[in-house]
DNA sequence: CCGCATCCAGTGCGATACTG
DNA sequence: CAGTATCGCACTGGATGCGG
């Protein structure tokens, strides 16, 4: 069940240990709008199958990012919100997302190889 | 080849793309402290492989994150650095750090599933 | 010293179908 | 609606050995 994999033990390690994952990372984002129920979740990220959005909020609730609350009420329902620490992940997911917007924008959306190459040839004559 | 692995659209995938990965954002750690030769780096991460170390730098190459630069000396040297698009991962990369470090003391080293489950059951009585 | 090729195990995650 | 079970594939990255 791989169940609570084990984190590694560098700080940098850690924080992606938790945060990267196919989904991780956009799925606290749109957390970070408020709380929503898993079906909420699911169609406003494009893509991903119920199950592995499931997949992905159980290790998310492991580390104790999001908190899950369910409802015995009628048609089941659950609730998901972050925790505090989850919270403090905020400055973190808004940076990756202003770094992604910048770097989108410095390159066409094409591989920017090219340029890259091109500089390190003219730089120093070899590859 | 794998060549140059499209990366997504979404600017927050986008940039976890290109720092995630076993070693990648501990690589860009490294080389925050200046240029290094290749082993260098090997000697500085502990339980790197050459291959791996290779291989993830070749891709933050390709992405435009490090630059590599050949000396045709003697015993062959190649020295690796930060192009002006990694270096401004360094706020981003110290988030990391930072997010980790604080994450790792507020929990033990153990998994701390167990108080934060605590916390939900005194909050709502069920699960 | 640096890099590549090959081989291989683990697993992340997608598709699908089924329970409550 | 929420979650689980099963299956399968593709990819990451570790080990090892070769060549420049």
């Amino acid at each position: 069940m791989t169940l609570t994999k084990m984190l590694p033990r560098l700080p940098i390690e850690r924080t992606l240990g938790i945060i990267s994952g196919r989904w991780k990372a956009v799925i606290i984002h749109v957390l970070l709008e408020g709380p929503k129920r898993t079906c909420e979740i699911e169609t406003q990220i494009t893509g991903i199958s119920q199950k592995v959005l499931i997949q992905q909020l159980k290790a998310l609730e492991q580390h104790g990012i999001v908190w899950r609350k369910t409802s015995l009420e009628e048609p089941q329902r659950v609730d998901y919100s972050l925790t505090p620490l989850g919270l403090s992940l905020e400055p973190l997911i808004s940076s990756l997302q202003d770094w992604g917007q910048q770097h989108a924008q410095e390159q066409g959306d094409a591989h920017r190889l090219i340029s890259c190459d091109a500089v390190v040839r003219s730089l120093d004559g070899q590859r």
